[in-house]
DNA sequence: GTGAAAGCGCTAACAC
DNA sequence: GTGTTAGCGCTTTCAC
């Protein structure tokens, strides 16, 4: 008896069956012109009727490629937390979307951040014709040897002028600028940053943080400035600690919705209510940003367009394009957390009881 | 020039530049005993050096077997959401740890619900070896089919007795039992019970509800149940609704903690305070139970474990092993949602100002 | 229009 | 211990 892959109908018994040869049938399954019409439908209905599916590992070794795509997700060493931001899965999920249309299979590898040169592998090993890389990243060095040695990638982050991979990220400037403007149009005269600015995308929306401070005629106060970590446990301390200190603010942005909710939560056990004694914007606008209270007005970025771009880069990276950076629009969407509201205003606000500057 | 897989170093190269056979580096690189520790040891550090990784493709077809474990996310037709609940991330997230720490791929899938049939390709392409199911599912007549036809599956989901494919998931009906007798030991005497008990899960945990209203000596009322989606943007609607219509509980169990989060927004909106006025247990125990506020006490279902059930329940149906059920503990974790309060209650409570049954 | 034959990169008998 | 050889299941020349 041959040895043969766990009794998986293939091609020969098509063949067999149909009495043509191999050839004819992996012919007819690609839908070849070269071949008979009423051959070809006697051994497509052949193959639907057992259900037969060619073996993709053999294609791909005869022809030489992948239809595979690596998504990555760092983790980092220190965070043991199965998935950290809900806005990565959120993208992970529309990635996986945008691959299955385009055809692509999605190979999901979480990474430890101290190996983040492993995933090399998954592109040298012919398992995926490329990679692409989600998530916060202090690794630009990592990225940019890996993409030194001719690995296919594309990174979800900040555009960073001239690196040689590619790039997709919304318009964090843009974005912190119009969480800024809009609650200097709400009145607020102290808005605090949320915000580890050591992260490229941070520092941008610090950027338009500042720049649309500037553009009102105010200047960014130090002390209106914290640098919580984007994840969860450590966000929760930072800021509890945070408000232990100062509640000398009128309103808070937040670089994720995560760090927004959890500063709502902290500020409502305090006693402070949002959006009548602060406003609160965060970023990301998680589908929870709506299901919580109060809804809470966030910067949307565009996260189907972006898994679009994800791919097409990948796929520009592994033809040896040279690399882009793709800047996507950011949007602010308004909800109750920033609401003005015309009834009388506790005096006893947090933003009246201290003095600027701690 | 020979048409090669995209000037990648293969065995062969490495197999010419140490001057021994490919037959040899195989070995080598395989860590087989067979070889001479010194050729082996000057292969390996050549591969490396090269940043050597063998042709997985290759490997799976002359072995006749994937590394590749198929981790497929339904997604309703209707709902257009990239993923649903947080939970099933928590849960792909935990499956990626233990899949990669037992040396296999994941292969991720989303498919649509109506042609969950789909999914037995990636399994008989030699894609992947075996597929995990994740999901809410009504879907037990075509995951019998599959598994019928030898497809290796194992399902997250409710322990439906005499199932010809491997089951995990957690003891619902306990779960159900220990968020309702804490809500009675907290005082409550109308609990609100939220799901949708078409699912098999959330029937289960209805179960557990009943048997702690009849050991307590009280009997289930109609009334007190409201068949809330899992989906966040529906259920919030079914729950707008249900509040518009009724306020005659004095607790809410929730069979997802968005579920309860959800709820716990909107009886805020309309002054209701949680836990003062309404305690409130949700399912799952998110992350973010512990962030939000109140924070939200929660049934807790072993993620880990369960992963590691999943892919243990896969290999053996692979294996063409006898299907089993894995049924796995649910604990309770008790947080301010339900908390009891000591300080006067306001008259104004809800919970009294209309009659039971509506 | 169809078949025969070669070979993708690797592993595993089987020789020596 | 190491090399030689024969495929794994498929695609794709090249014949006819």
């Amino acid at each position: 008896m041959k040895k043969t892959q766990a009794n998986k109908t293939q091609m020969v018994d098509i063949a067999r069956i149909a009495g043509v040869s191999v050839s004819t049938v992996s012919r007819a399954l690609a839908g070849s012109s070269l071949v008979n019409e009423e051959t070809r439908k006697r051994i497509t209905d052949l193959a639907r009727s057992l259900r037969f599916s060619a073996n993709v590992g053999a294609q791909n070794l005869r022809r030489g490629q992948s239809q595979t795509i690596a998504v990555v997700l760092p983790k980092s060493t220190s965070d043991q937390q199965p998935v950290s931001d809900p806005f990565f899965i959120a993208l992970l999920g529309e990635l996986a979307d945008a691959l299955t249309s385009q055809g692509y299979d999605m190979l999901l590898t979480r990474v430890d951040e101290a190996r983040i040169d492993d995933i090399e592998g998954l592109a040298s090993s012919g398992r995926a014709l490329g990679i692409v890389v989600i998530g916060q990243w202090l690794h630009h060095y990592a990225l940019t040897a890996l993409a030194g040695r001719g690995v296919p990638i594309a990174v979800w982050g900040a555009a960073l002028p001239g690196s040689n991979y590619f790039i997709v990220g919304s318009d964090n400037r843009i974005g912190g600028r119009l969480a800024t403007e809009h609650l200097i149009a709400c009145g607020c005269r102290k808005i605090m940053f949320l915000g580890d600015t050591r992260l490229p995308e941070v520092a941008l929306r610090f950027e338009g943080y500042r720049d649309a401070l500037i553009a009102n005629g105010k200047m960014v106060n130090p002390g209106l400035t914290a640098a919580i970590p984007f994840e969860a446990q450590a966000a929760r301390a930072a800021l509890d600690d945070l408000f232990a200190h100062t509640t000398d603010f009128d309103a808070l942005f937040a670089c994720s919705d995560l760090m927004a909710m959890t500063a709502n939560a902290l500020l409502s056990a305090r006693g402070v209510r949002v959006p009548e004694d602060i406003k609160v914007v965060g970023y990301d606008d998680l589908a929870l940003a709506s299901q919580v209270h109060p809804t809470l007005t966030s910067v949307r970025q565009p996260l189907a367009e972006a898994a679009r771009a994800l791919v097409e880069g990948v796929l520009q990276a592994k033809d040896g394009n040279a690399p882009t950076m793709t800047v996507l629009n950011t949007t602010l969407v308004k909800r109750e957390s920033t609401h003005t509201v015309q009834t009388a205003k506790k005096k006893t606000s947090p933003s009246a009881t201290t003095k600027k500057q701690r």
